[in-house]
DNA sequence: GTCTATAATGGGATAGAC
DNA sequence: GTCTATCCCATTATAGAC
C-alpha cells in the first residue's frame, strides 16, 4: 500500500485554509507553500501546476461529501433537520473542504461549480424523501441562504456562535413545511 | 448642473458586466477598458485606481438598492412575496449592480460586505413586518438560497427561465410560514 | 523529494503627448 | 478628456543543484 507523502496533505490543508481565510485571490502558490512549511519548488513537485492542486482539493471534497450524504441519509432526526443543522460552520473536514471549494465556484471555476451542482442534487433528493418533493427546494434554499449569510458576514470564525439562533428559526420553519 | 461624461458610465457598466460574466479575477483594468471601448489611460483618468472604480460601483448599488427597498415597502402583494419574486435574475440595473457587488463580497472585499449587510438588514426588517419576526429569517434565507444557486449554476443568463418553478415553490412555502 | 534561483507573463499604475 | 508608452511588482512556472 503506497504511503502518500505528508507534505502533500500539508499543502492541501494549507490551500484550503487560505482559500477560506483570505480568499481565492490571496491563496497564491507562494502563500500556500509558506503556510504548509515547504518551498514553492517543493509544492510544485507534488502538484505540477495550480490546476492540479485545485483538482486534488476537489477530489477530497467529493470523498468527504460522499460520507456526509451517507450520514444524512441515515440521520435519525431526518434528512432535512440534519441538513439545516449542518449548514452552519462546525469546522469539520467536510465544512472546510466545502467552503474552500465554494471560493473557487464564486470566481467561476467551472469544475468546482460542476461538483457543487452534483452535491446539491443529492442533498435535494434526500430532503425530498424526508419532507416531500413539494417543499424540498424551500428547505434546501433555506440552508443555502444560512450558509451564504454566514460567509458574507466575514468568514466562518465569527459566524458559528452568532447564528445558532438562526438554526432554531429554520428548524421551526422546516416543521411547518413538512408533510 | 454638471453632466457626467458618457465614458464614465460606460466604464462602470463594463466593470459590472465583467464581474458578472467572468468573475472578479478576470475583471482587470485592461479588460474593463477594452470592453468599455476606452484605453486604459482613459479609464484611469475617470477612476484614478481600481478602488475608486469599485467605490463608484458600490455607490450606484446603494442608490439602486434604496429604490428597491422603497418599492418593496409599498408592494401591494406584501414585502415577502415581492422579495422572493425579485430574488430571481431579471436583468434590471439593480440585479446587475447587486450581482457584480457580490463578486467582490465573495473575495472578502470589506466595503462590499458592509453594504450587503446593510441591505440585507433592511430587507429583513420589511419581511418581518410582513410575515412576523419569527419566520422572517426563514423567508430571507430562502430568497438568498435561490440567488446563490442561480449563481452557482453558471451565471444569470441560464438561470432565469429554469428557476421560475422554484419561485412558485418558495411562494407557497412563504404562505405556510406567514402569520 | 526538496531546495534556490530565475524566467515569463500579466496586472496596476504613472508620465506625458495630443 | 483620451491616448500611447513604460515602469514596477506579484504570480505562475521552469531549470537545475543538493
Amino acid at each position: 500500500m503506497p504511503r502518500k507523502p505528508v507534505a502533500r496533505d500539508a499543502v492541501l490543508d494549507a490551500f484550503e485554509e487560505l482559500l477560506i481565510g483570505v480568499g481565492e485571490r490571496a491563496a497564491t502558490l507562494d502563500a500556500v507553500a509558506k503556510r504548509a512549511g515547504v518551498s514553492k519548488g517543493g509544492l510544485l513537485y507534488h502538484f505540477p501546476n495550480k490546476e492540479a492542486l485545485i483538482a486534488a482539493m476537489l477530489e477530497r471534497l467529493d470523498s468527504l461529501a460522499g460520507e456526509d450524504i451517507a450520514l444524512m441519509a441515515a440521520a435519525p432526526e431526518g434528512a432535512a433537520t440534519y441538513f439545516i443543522r449542518t449548514s452552519l460552520w462546525s469546522g469539520s473536514p467536510m465544512d472546510r473542504s466545502f467552503l474552500a471549494a465554494s471560493r473557487l465556484a464564486e470566481v467561476a471555476h467551472v469544475e468546482a461549480r460542476r461538483r457543487f451542482a452534483a452535491i446539491q442534487q443529492q442533498w435535494l433528493d434526500l430532503i425530498a424523501a424526508d419532507v416531500g418533493s413539494g417543499m424540498a427546494k424551500a428547505v434546501l434554499y433555506m440552508g443555502d441562504g444560512l450558509y451564504l449569510n454566514a460567509m458574507w458576514e466575514g468568514g466562518p470564525a465569527s459566524s458559528a456562535d452568532g447564528r445558532q439562533g438562526d438554526v432554531e428559526v429554520l428548524l421551526a420553519a422546516v416543521e411547518r413545511l413538512r408533510g
